[in-house]
DNA sequence: TGCTGGATAGAGCGATCGTTCTAGAGCTGG
DNA sequence: CCAGCTCTAGAACGATCGCTCTATCCAGCA
């Protein structure tokens, strides 16, 4: 079943989310991931039989997740809503940094590869994924009294700027942007109360 | 020579910049190019005899003068640069909705593919894209007489979130995302006078 | 007319892609 | 003890990848 402590199924998912965060969808072999999961060929094609792309969409989804929960503890971590988004903001560019500017949003690049087919079960999972995120802002920008329209509106431009100063970060490969990004976001949920 | 209008050289880049900007780098091949800008692989290789890389260097310079372009036009169309930018946002999503939700910008896709080789020429050509936007955006807000410092750090928010929001309207097949960031940014803008 | 060099044309190279297939290892219930 | 299962292991297939190579075409000039 497993070897140490993960099961061999965990190692492929983990292993595919991290390489399909740093090099894309199509940028990533089958074969790659084996090798950094420590698995053979065989094993991923048995856990999952849809092929890569259902070795994908796994992966995405374990991305979302990961992602969410850091994105719920860094809101819960102060309780003015602009302080926490932030904090946010702080967070991923300190991550981004340690990671060599390698580690970016876990969804992005697999999500600009796949446009093509408008119904793949990748872009889905991408498109839940964003979703997810921006209620999740929303949700702290209600808590803290904004009104529903403006705080979904809000959550989702916080989601797209975040992930637009995620990738203006990596490219210059500097915290300038997410952390600018973050004060200026913070100055803008200000003017709603 | 040429055969119409354009040079074969010229074809080539076109057609390379739009197929790098839907698919991305790695999921565009150099026969592909050759087959959609009615070339042969020896021209297209006697033209770029740096192969790949060299063709998508070419075509992402291409991408980053065009998308310049549209946006100095859109910025000059406003007088206040906070209707200005939201006007960018509007054009934005209108060129995104017609083209079927796939011409995002011409520099995101292949800057996230290949984040791993950092001195890469296609990486540079990508960070001077961005740099350069950023310097058109900051010269709009320094001549409606905002400071230095803030019209430099709001301008690389502006792209950054224009960035995102592209991202996620094509993601979501809505124009939305691009036209309530563009409201938002101009609610920030306004809160520099 | 023959030569020259830029441009075109595409066959073919080794490598790698995603996938399929068969064979065996390790455990469990009867 | 073995039948039957999940899981592991990797060889092999056809397709396609980026790229190299040779052959041809054709305008301009002597």
């Amino acid at each position: 079943m497993q070897t140490s402590a993960t099961s061999t199924r965990d190692r492929i998912v983990v292993a595919a989310a991290r390489l399909v965060q740093r090099q894309g969808y199509v940028g990533t072999g089958i074969k790659q991931i084996a090798k950094e999961a420590d698995a053979t060929l065989g094993s991923v094609y048995h856990f999952f039989p849809g092929g890569k792309e259902a070795v994908a969409v796994a992966a995405i989804q374990y991305g979302d997740e990961e992602f969410a929960a850091i994105l719920r503890e860094a809101l819960d971590s102060e309780d003015d809503p602009g302080a926490a988004i932030e904090a946010c903001a702080r967070l991923l560019a300190g991550a981004l940094r340690a990671s060599g500017w390698t580690d970016g949003c876990p969804v992005t690049a697999a999500a600009l590869e796949t446009l093509g087919d408008a119904g793949s079960q990748i872009q889905r999972a991408c498109a839940a994924a964003l979703r997810g995120w921006q209620d999740t802002v929303a949700d702290k920008l209600l808590r803290s009294g904004l009104a529903a329209a403006d705080a979904h509106e809000l959550a989702g431009t916080v989601i797209s700027t975040l992930e637009g100063a995620e990738v203006t970060a990596q490219v210059t490969r500097s915290e300038a942007p997410l952390l600018t990004a973050g004060r200026h976001l913070s100055r803008l949920v200000a003017t709603y109360r």
